[in-house]
DNA sequence: ATACCGATTAACT
DNA sequence: GTTAATCGGTATA
């Protein structure tokens, strides 16, 4: 057991879609604004780089925007959705194969007074940081944190023991993504079964 | 300079 | 289940 940072080795492989599957449980902590606040991560889903339809990198596009999904394993991704959501992904594979992870979703963990000031609530509930936009409101994460490595002491994703069985991760399209084609049907999003989540949140 | 649109959310019915 | 809100990024000229 114990708390490890996951460091360069972890975010550094291959298989976007093994990566994925592995964050569920693993931790984003923050420490911004001086409150170090965090949530386990409940969702995510997997860009699978120049070859998907639906990754911001799809047929090699680079743009001021996405050049950090460009960077080494293990960088921040944050961009700006639908003019007002900061989406938070983590860069996965070596430097110029650009492959992501969009986090969907956490159980707020850690700083939890700092996080309900920020989303302006009384008490925490599956609506605190279950989306990829509230998530990052909850964790103080926006598109000035693009670009950071993740082994900075701003962002960065801990392994606190906890494993999930198989079973418990399930998988399923993408959200959003329609404009994708082919590519919109490909189970590439990963979530934790609902009846465990409900479990943290009885705690 | 201008036009289009989205890896969403919250508030509805 | 539906839909308005909202604005930076991107492409086109």
């Amino acid at each position: 057991m114990g708390i490890k940072k996951l460091e360069s080795d972890f975010y550094l492989r291959t298989n976007v879609l093994q990566i994925t599957s592995e964050l569920i449980g693993k931790f984003l902590v923050t420490n911004i604004d001086g409150q170090l606040t965090s949530g386990m991560i409940i969702e995510a889903e997997a860009y699978n780089g120049v070859i998907d339809k639906a990754s911001h990198a799809y047929g090699g596009k680079r743009t001021k925007r996405n050049e950090i999904i460009y960077a080494d394993g293990g960088t921040s991704y944050v961009y700006l959705c639908y003019g007002i959501h900061h989406l938070f992904n983590v860069v996965t594979n070596k430097k110029d194969t650009p492959h992501a992870i969009l986090i969907r979703g956490v159980v707020p963990v850690d700083g939890i007074d700092a996080i309900l000031e920020r989303r302006m609530q009384d008490t925490v509930s599956k609506k605190t940081a279950s989306g990829p936009g509230t998530l990052s409101v909850a964790l103080g994460i926006n598109t000035s944190h693009s670009g950071l490595s993740l082994d900075d002491n701003q962002i960065w994703l801990e392994d606190r023991g906890i494993v999930f069985k198989k079973k418990d991760i399930l998988t399923s399209p993408r959200i959003g993504v329609d404009y994708a084609g082919e590519d919109a049907k490909l189970p590439y999003r990963f979530r934790l079964n609902e009846d465990i989540i409900k479990d943290f949140y009885k705690k």
